[in-house]
DNA sequence: TGGAAATCTGAATCCCTCA
DNA sequence: CTGAGGGATTCAGATTTCC
């Protein structure tokens, strides 16, 4: 499934097959120039966070150093960090979908500049997330508090954040029907998952768990989405995806890295179709106006809808609206009337008589919804 | 013991009882200024988030939530935000002993542009430390996880960073002799603790938890030490410090916060030293989700499940999720579902194969708790 | 009066489709 | 592009109300 490609064989607009699911070697920002506009779901990086990068430095504020002017290989060293990371960042932009969303990864050595950069670039924060590890390394020399997370940043590529996928209702099942939080709980990568060359040398310093990944990708992707990882090292995000039935596209510079990720990728048996179904809540479903009960004969015009507790009631007229009161409307627009409220669900707030007891017209769709699945 | 004095009655180099364990009227930078350099042992700052919220969010109940939109939460822009911040960083460096310490609390909305600002002035970052709250409030629509945190930066005022107050064994010694992890643990501030005014109204939009204010102090500060708050607003930071026996001072512009703040510090009894591992007492077993045993590995996506007697079957999917016959949903919700019963202990219910025998998955949930519960 | 049930609330950048 | 409208969406804990 993986291939390593050279830059030279990928031309913008070249058909998908030549990239997908494949190492580009290469740096970064240059490689991501090779591909199409919006041709990529969601973004995963990993970025170095050695300040001492190659490149321009650009001149200081001086306003910012002020009286510390003996600090300035430093300050100088933020700066090309920043210029880097727009540069990586801009360039992730172009190729990702409006719609997608990018995940970047970090300690407190180099998060808050991408975080700050980040929202210099319009993107739009949708959480920062803690991984909290389970097993990090001491404080060996008892001077601070032990490091024991590190921060992720996701967010939506433009200004508002609509329109991106979050697979809400999988992870509230998958987490004991509460919602998933912002903080998570995982192991470093170690042990057998970890790793190593020929002499038993950790092949990547800083291989990410699998485990996070798996999180990650099942939750703002979808089976057959696009992955991009700007900075593959060892591939995890590769060896994640395939697993999950997702495409990727790696980049790399290091040849050591792109081999032992191309041999581990290719190791990597993906998950049946059936095991890959993402579950989805109400929103998915398809749907049913309150008409089709009235066209179906479940309910009659001139039927009196209640609320649970019978405090209003409402009369359901030939054209699909109910009416209380001389107002009238559609079911949710007369329910948020009568209680004086902004909006409401008409679907669970109003119910009929079924012949003892008081029921919800959402019983009803969903008798309809259960029709309609037939005939699929 | 605290005081109010306006800034008329401080000038620099005043003996330090005229603001000592007092609360400064006035705008942070400006009522700075009238302090000594050099006079105070860690700075606590809780500045405004600049939330930017957009309109009206309502709870599924159609109830209105509480938004911070306070008047001195707004900025113009980022630059804007930027330019406050050094200010404010700028003034607290320059009253901060060199071997004091500076923490800022902040969420992903304004962290990440004081952590970027605090590099860029050359302060040396320590840790970043994580506040995981017990009880937050939830993402009402279903669109982001939980934000469940909020992250503190601890910082050093100078580059090397050395000389810092750190008490590392007590930490330890507090924390079952293990080191202090870099994520914290505390409820938000509710109940009790929270001040409200004669109508049952909260004084403040934000208070801060005392325990961890608690924490922080016990970490970076000793007895008779001075503590400044240059955003004082309900006092916590000065409630704290009073009962550990640490000195404080506050600046504050609102007359309505310190006006609660002076009232609450008067009516608090400074502590003898026994009391205070009361504050950092853990919280009770932690919850363990499904989806942790695939994360974990234990269970593998494609997994059959069954009753202890065999009778219902399902598969488990790569989301978390477990699915049979067409339907799908957590372990609890498809237990339920395939007995035709309202509620399920999925837990107890499903059962793996282990070799020869059937166990409850429950065991497996066993094994984690144990490995858990090292970290609280 | 006691226990159960209902209500209230917290630093929140909180919808999507179609006309 | 905007505007209208359907209709989906919450966890823990404290407090108040109800029976």
């Amino acid at each position: 499934m993986s291939s390593v490609v050279s830059l030279a064989e990928i031309s913008r607009g070249a058909r998908p097959a030549s990239w997908l699911d494949s190492i580009i070697k290469g740096d970064c920002v240059a490689a991501l120039e090779a591909l199409p506009d919006n041709s990529v779901d969601v973004v995963f990086a990993d970025p170095p966070y050695n300040l001492q990068l190659g490149g321009a430095l650009t001149r200081p504020d001086q306003s910012l150093v002020d009286a510390v002017d003996d600090e300035w290989d430093q300050f100088a060293s933020f700066e090309a960090y920043d210029a880097f990371t727009r540069a990586w960042l801009l360039a992730c932009r172009r190729v990702l979908k409006p719609t997608g969303t990018l995940w970047v990864i970090g300690s407190y050595h180099n998060i808050f500049r991408v975080g700050a950069t980040l929202q210099d670039l319009n993107f739009w924060i949708l959480n920062d997330i803690i991984w909290r590890k389970t097993n990090p390394m001491p404080n060996f020399k008892g001077r601070r508090f032990q490091n024991a997370h590190e921060t992720l940043i996701w967010a939506s590529p433009n200004a508002k954040g609509k329109g991106y996928t979050f697979n809400y209702d999988a992870l509230k099942a998958s987490n004991d029907d509460v919602q998933m939080r912002s903080d998570w709980l995982f192991p470093i990568c170690s042990g057998g998952e970890r790793l190593k060359d020929d002499e038993g040398k950790k092949v990547h310093p800083t291989q990410k768990p699998e485990a996070l990944l798996a999180r990650i990708l099942m939750a703002s992707t979808k089976p057959g989405d696009v992955v991009l990882d700007p900075f593959f090292g060892s591939g995890t995000t590769g060896a994640v995806a395939k697993r999950l039935g997702r495409h990727f596209v790696g980049i790399e510079r290091e040849q050591s890295y792109i081999d032992a990720a191309a041999e581990r990728i290719a190791a990597v048996e993906p998950l049946g179709k059936a095991t890959l179904s993402v579950m989805t809540g109400k929103k998915a479903e398809p749907r049913v106006a309150f008409n089709t009960l009235i066209e179906s004969g479940m309910i009659k015009p001139g039927t009196v809808l209640t609320d649970a507790k019978r405090r209003y009631s409402a009369i359901v007229r030939a054209d699909g609206t109910v009416a209380s009161g001389g107002e009238a409307g559609s079911i949710h627009r007369l329910g948020a009337r009568v209680q004086g409220l902004d909006a409401c669900n008409g679907w669970t707030f109003w119910h009929y008589e079924d012949g003892t007891s008081l029921r919800p017209i959402d019983d009803l769709r969903a008798v309809i919804r259960s029709d309609m699945a037939k005939l699929n």
